[in-house]
DNA sequence: GAGTGTGAAGTCATTCACAGCT
DNA sequence: AGCTGTGAATGACTTCACACTC
């Protein structure tokens, strides 16, 4: 099974990219770009910035480049990001809670709902999250900057918690060797996006199984992505020992 | 300039996965394996397994596999893990202490020499760190595991720190605004490899710079990787809406 | 003149098929 | 017979060149 056709998955990767440049050039009011900017931000060739561009549609204008505001409201719209997700995160230890109070992610319509361990210890506790910051603050500012408190439930009750609200991704950042059964509970509560901060890959179909992997009902429309930081420091160790191996760093979808 | 002759950076990412999968193995006991089952296991086909050992050497035996043992070590020596990297994390808030704990890290030979801040509330607090653990603990069993105690600096310390001992690394854990010039002060310090944590890039050359990139020499030989996991929350928003775009995962890097 | 959009060419990575050991 | 190692073929991504628009 190859690549599906169409539109490279280094490609929505680096769209992401763009877009967080796109905001940074908002916030230094420059209204205008060009792909040779955006390039030069994002540290690829302009010929790429375009194509990447073209998997989408047609957002510049011939002879002027591109409208900050309008590329970025496109942008937005093609990375599902002018909706909000309602996140759930299981695994409260120092990493979870480092993701729960990263200021980047609830800018982006990520919207944590539930807090979930399994230590005595955690649970009960409540732990600020930052809440969804409004992009253009209308006239009557709203008072939504105000971090709201969730308490840390047992992932025992995920299940009873899916059922009253609706939650579209799980964000995973429990120990690696408890990642596959927090996952399989992820997906028996219902939720159909999974993003993995555990060192291992999740296995769509059974927690135990050695053979071939019969993909389980509850995991055929579940998407997974892994975002693993202990490749990116060895990868990096990799290319301290041999730098005549590294390229022009084309964002290794992480 | 494009990627480099010989290896793939994919193939780099995946072998990092090899690695880790071998000491699964390893713990389960189990002494031989093949490119089919390593292949399962990393979610790749075989081809790909056996492709990727090859640009490195010849591990296996023919009509019998790999013995787990020798291939690990063999990877550890390909990936520079067999020997230890002293590493220096600037920024502690939530994300750079769930770094500085993050299990996984320090058995791998990144042992945690310095941690740098700029908020006088963090400075001057003890921080414990995991020490390095021994992969195959010897007849004597030596209190290696015994967490230390690091004190958190201020970042203006860092080149007297790096003039005392060696720093091979420095992992950034700032946010976005700060990255660049928390990089530079890396950079001037004499530290050659910086692992990018803030969801931003690092332009290896100015700290501002809007023209042509002149590349200044203190950042000649110096390596960056980074890892955004803002990107992999985004990734998996668009592939929630595009389902049919995504593919067998060939796990991206980061 | 300046800068986008895009088919075509080129480069790189993955897949395949099979030769070669054990 | 089983499984690795590897040139050759396929396919994907990137680079390029240029037509087109403002």
């Amino acid at each position: 099974m190859t690549t599906a056709p169409g539109i490279p998955t280094a490609a929505v990767s680096r769209l992401v990219t763009y877009l967080r440049i796109l905001e940074e050039l908002e916030r230094e009011q420059i209204l205008n770009t060009s792909s040779g900017v955006l390039a030069a931000r994002a540290q690829v060739s302009a010929f790429q910035v375009r194509k990447d561009l073209a998997y989408f549609g047609r957002f510049g204008t011939r002879g002027l480049g591109y409208t900050v505001r309008l590329l970025k409201r496109e942008l937005t719209r093609v990375l599902g990001l002018n909706r909000s997700w309602n996140v759930v995160i299981v695994g409260m230890g120092r990493l979870g809670q480092a993701i729960a109070n990263y200021p980047g992610a609830s800018e982006y319509q990520f919207s944590y709902v539930g807090l979930f361990d399994v230590d005595p210890d955690l649970i009960g506790q409540l732990l600020e999250v930052p809440t969804r910051r409004e992009q253009h603050v209308s006239i009557v500012k709203r008072a939504l900057n105000e971090p709201r408190r969730l308490p840390i439930e047992h992932i025992r009750d995920l299940a009873a918690f899916t059922a009253q609200q609706p939650v579209d991704l799980g964000f995973l950042a429990v120990p690696p060797e408890h990642a596959q059964t927090a996952a399989q509970s992820l997906v028996e509560a219902g939720v159909k996006g999974i993003l993995n901060f555990a060192p291992t890959l999740i296995q769509p179909g059974m927690t135990e199984g050695e053979g071939l992997q019969e993909i389980s009902d509850e995991w055929r429309d579940v998407m997974v992505e892994n975002v693993d930081f202990l490749v990116g420091m060895k990868r990096l160790a990799f290319y301290m020992l041999n730098p005549q191996l590294k390229d022009q760093d084309p964002e290794g979808s992480t």
